[in-house]
DNA sequence: GAGAAAAATACAAACGTTTGTATTTTCAGC
DNA sequence: GCTGAAAATACAAACGTTTGTATTTTTCTC
C-alpha cells in the first residue's frame, strides 16, 4: 500500500455522480456548462468537483472525441534561441483556439524526427508543426491524410509557411558586395541535400555581381562549435583569402569568429564576417554581429492559424509573413582595412 | 468529402481482425509478440498491419493500461543551452525504460508551469521531471500522490535529485577571492525569493573571508538583455566599483560584459566577469568566460531513473550526482590591473 | 387540477484497446 | 478413432468519457 501511493485511484466522472446523486451524463454536462443542466445542480457539481480534486482522463476524452485538443510541434534543435520566439508565436496563437502544444527536440536527428511524428500520430494530436524538417518530402506526403501536418520553411511541402531565406541571405551578399568585397566565403549548415537556399542565393548573387564561384570558399558547419575551427584553418590555408564570409548561423559566426581571433586574425578589419538568425546573443559578442533576424513570432503564429484552418476544413491559402530583415552590426566592415594590415 | 481527409477512419485493430479473420484480442497478442499466438498468425497479422498503415490509438490504450509510457518534463526556458544537455540525459535514459519524453517550456512563467503539470496529469504520464521550478513547494507536495514527480535542485522536495548549487558558487568565489578581489558584486537571477543557493554561498564566501556584506553590491537580472544595460550603469554610479562581479548565469555575464564595455571599462582589466552555467557560447565571447560547469547530463538522467524507481514502487535514495566544476578562461584577472588603469 | 409544453435528468451505446476466462482446435499416445 | 492435454483462438467486460434519445419532473395555461 505505501508501495504506489499515486495509483489509489483518480477520481473519475463517476464518483461526482454518485456524490451529487445524479448520472455521469449530467456531470459531464455540468462540466460543460451546458444550460441543460439547472444552474443549481451545476454549480455543485462543479465544486464538488474541485474539492474532491477531479482530473478530467484525457485518454478517455480523446478516445470519445477522436480528437486530443494538441498540437505537437517538432524542433530541430531546441537549444537555438531562433526557435524561441517561433515557440511563443505557436503558443500564443494556439491559446486563441483553446489547443495546448507539445514540442519534442529532435536535435536534427531524422530518426528522432519521424519518431515524434510518429509518437504525435499516436497521441491523436490535432495537427503537427515540423519547422525546418529533414527528412525526406515524400514520408511527409504519405502522411498527409493521416493528419494536418504544415512545413515551415520547405518549399515543395503540400501545406507550408514559409519565409523567404533567399531574400534574407541575398540582403546578406548585397551588404558585404557594397562595401566592396569580391571574394567572399560561405559556410554551409547541416541541411539535407538540395535543399540549401542560403547557398543559392550565395550563388545568385555572386552571380548578379559578375563574380565567379570559387568552391574553395565553400565551408562546411555540422553544427558544433569544433567544426567552427576546423574552418578557420581551412580560411588560414587559403593562397588567396577571403575578405569576407557569410556564416550559416550565428552560432557559427561567433564559433569562427572566435577561432579567427585565436589565429590572430581580427574581424572585421582582416576579415568580415556575418551569420544568419539574430540570436540573443548576437548583439553581445565582440565585435557584435552582422546579421538577419526572422519573423519567427508571426512564422509561429501563422502555422497554427493555418493548422487551425485545416482543422476546419477550409483550404487556406500559403500565409503571407513579413520579409526577413537585415541587421547590420560590426562584424563586418570594407575589405580595404584588410589589405592595410 | 474533399473537406477532411485525415478524419475519414483510422485503421484499428478491428479493422486487422476482421482482415485476418480472427478476434480483436488475437491481434492485440499478435501484435505484443505474444507466444500464445501462433507463429504463422502472428506474422500474417503483423505484415497485414503494416500494409494497413495501422497507428495504434494511445488514448485507448492509456485508458485500459492505465499508464501512458510518457514522461513529462517542465523546463522553465529552453532557449538556455543549460538545459541541452539535461535533455540529451533525459532521453536517453528515457529510452532505457521505455518511455517517450514531453516537453513543455514555461518560460519562467508560475501560471505556464501549473498549466503544463495539469496537462501532465490528464495525460495520465507517468512521471513528471521539474527542474529548478518556480511554483511553490505546497503546490508539488500536494501532486504527490497524484503522480511521481521529480525536482530538481530543489532542496525542500520530498523526491529530487540535487546538484550541490553552493559548491558551485562557493568555487567562484574562492576563485575570485584567490585572485585578490575584496570588493565582489553579484547578480541575482528571477529565482523565487527565498530560494538562492548562489546568493547564500556569495555571502558565506564572503563572511569566510572576513568581508562585509555590501548591498549596494547585489544587482538584479531579470533575463532580458536590457537589465544587463542598467546592471552596468548601476555599476557605474557607484562611488567605490567592484572588482569583481558573480553574475547569475552566462547570458547575464555576456551581456554586463558587452554593456560594461559599451562604458568603456574592460574585463578583466578593469573589472573581471564570472558566469555561471557554461552555455555553449561562453567560451566564444570576449574575452571567455570563466563560468561553472554542471553535470546537466548525469543531472537528466538520474531523475527518470529516479523517476522509475518511483514507478516500481521501490524507494529510491537520493542519487549522487556530480559536483559542478570551475572553468576558469579569460574574464577573470587579479585587481591589480585595475588599479593601474 | 388536468393537460401540454418545457426543463431537467437518466439511460445506453460507443470510442479502441487489453486481459481473464471460456471455448474450440490440434495432435499426441494408445 | 478415442481420450486428454496442450495449443490456439474467441468471448466479454472493462477503462472514463461523451452524446443522442428516452424518461421523468417541473411549470405554465385555462
Amino acid at each position: 500500500m505505501e508501495k504506489a501511493r499515486w495509483q489509489t485511484h483518480r477520481v473519475t466522472i463517476k464518483d461526482i455522480a454518485r456524490a451529487a446523486n445524479v448520472d455521469p451524463s449530467t456531470v459531464t454536462r455540468a462540466l460543460q456548462g451546458s444550460e441543460r443542466v439547472k444552474t443549481a445542480t451545476r454549480e455543485k457539481i462543479a465544486s464538488l468537483a474541485a474539492e474532491m480534486g477531479y482530473v478530467p482522463d484525457m485518454a478517455a476524452r480523446t478516445l470519445v472525441n477522436r480528437r486530443s485538443g494538441l498540437i505537437g510541434v517538432v524542433i530541430p534543435d531546441m537549444t537555438n534561441p531562433f526557435f524561441a520566439e517561433f515557440g511563443r508565436g505557436i503558443e500564443d496563437e494556439a491559446a486563441k483556439h483553446d489547443l495546448r502544444i507539445l514540442i519534442i527536440d529532435t536535435r536534427g536527428v531524422e530518426a528522432a524526427e519521424r519518431e515524434a511524428v510518429k509518437l504525435f500520430l499516436e497521441l491523436k494530436v490535432d495537427g503537427v508543426v515540423v519547422p525546418m524538417a529533414r527528412g525526406p518530402q515524400e514520408y511527409y506526403d504519405g502522411l498527409n491524410d493521416a493528419i494536418p501536418l504544415v512545413h515551415v520553411n520547405r518549399e515543395e511541402a503540400k501545406h507550408r509557411v514559409n519565409c523567404d531565406t533567399v531574400h534574407g541571405s541575398i540582403l546578406v551578399m548585397q551588404h558585404l558586395l557594397e562595401l566592396g568585397h569580391r571574394r567572399i566565403g560561405f559556410v554551409r549548415g547541416p541541411a539535407p541535400p538540395g535543399r540549401e537556399p542560403k547557398m543559392f542565393a550565395y550563388r545568385q548573387a555572386l552571380d548578379e555581381a559578375g563574380i565567379h564561384y570559387d568552391p574553395e570558399l565553400i565551408f562546411t558547419f555540422d553544427g558544433t562549435l569544433e567544426s567552427t575551427e576546423l574552418i578557420a584553418e581551412q580560411v588560414l590555408a587559403l593562397d588567396e583569402r577571403p575578405t569576407a564570409i557569410f556564416g550559416h548561423n550565428d552560432v557559427s559566426a561567433a564559433g569562427l569568429i572566435h577561432a579567427l581571433r585565436d589565429h590572430k586574425l581580427s574581424v572585421p578589419q582582416d576579415i568580415s564576417v556575418a551569420g544568419h538568425d539574430d540570436i540573443q546573443l548576437s548583439g553581445c559578442i565582440d565585435p557584435p554581429l552582422t546579421t538577419v533576424a526572422w519573423p519567427m513570432y508571426e512564422l509561429g503564429q501563422q502555422s497554427v492559424r493555418y493548422l487551425y484552418s485545416l482543422g476546419q476544413g477550409k483550404k487556406p491559402r500559403a500565409p503571407k509573413v513579413p520579409l526577413p530583415r537585415l541587421i547590420v552590426r560590426e562584424s563586418t566592415g570594407g575589405p580595404k582595412a584588410a589589405r592595410k594590415s
